[in-house]
DNA sequence: ACTGGTATATAGTATTACTAAATAGCTGGT
DNA sequence: ACCAGCTATTTAGTAATACTATATACCAGT
């Protein structure tokens, strides 16, 4: 598998529709999120940026929080969509099919 | 057609990226850059912010400039890429190519 | 006691697109 | 002569977002 790096920039703005796409197949939490983004291709994604994403999802009220003990190591906060961050999350898959067409067209283009 | 606005976010990193695309076809100045990207979608984006971007890439020596007289204006800055120029915009494309299967992968992914 | 995996939190930084305004050349209409 | 409108560039300041780096803490195995 090729591994890119510096993937910054082109996270920003898709990174936090990727985390509500995860929390919204099931509760989960950060630590969690993080590994999933890791498997999916985003190595260099680490906890801390997806602890931002979370608190920001709770300021903005995206989601409900659950302080669960765990087995393996402290109490986790397991997040799951409101209705909100239901519709948050439609209108971003909106947005990214425009902009990712978009650009493909661009890609593809006649030179 | 659709239009969605507020594609801000969405557009870090990806902007710079059409940018370069849009050189790469042809020597070009930032107002028509600028109609061009309206023209592919992106209707909210302004000189301003292509001026910045085209400052940029001649910053980071990855565009020649050269300034010529118009007829319906002030004087255009053409910009072409150079080899560098060339270089940064086929590790975008690979970039693009990455991310944007990733995050189609988990859109798509069964449920 | 120590290491390593699990788990959260947060202060500070860098990057990038946008807002908003100023400047200027050219054309056509009044 | 004046003005509006399109063409064309520049730049100071702002907002948003991901990353760096570090601290804290729980638990299991050695």
């Amino acid at each position: 598998m090729i591994v890119l790096e510096n993937l910054t920039e082109m996270l920003k703005g898709v990174l936090e529709g990727c985390v509500l796409e995860i929390i919204s197949r099931k509760e989960t939490y950060g630590y969690e999120i993080t590994r999933r983004l890791n498997a999916l291709g985003f190595t260099d994604v680490v906890e801390g940026t997806v602890y931002t994403i979370l608190i920001r999802l709770e300021r903005n009220k995206l989601v409900e929080v659950t302080k669960k003990p765990s087995d393996m190591g402290p109490p986790r906060k397991f997040f799951a969509l409101n209705d909100a961050g239901r519709e948050k999350l439609r209108t971003f898959w909106e947005k990214w099919t425009f902009v990712s067409s978009r650009i493909n067209e661009l890609k593809e283009e006649k030179q």
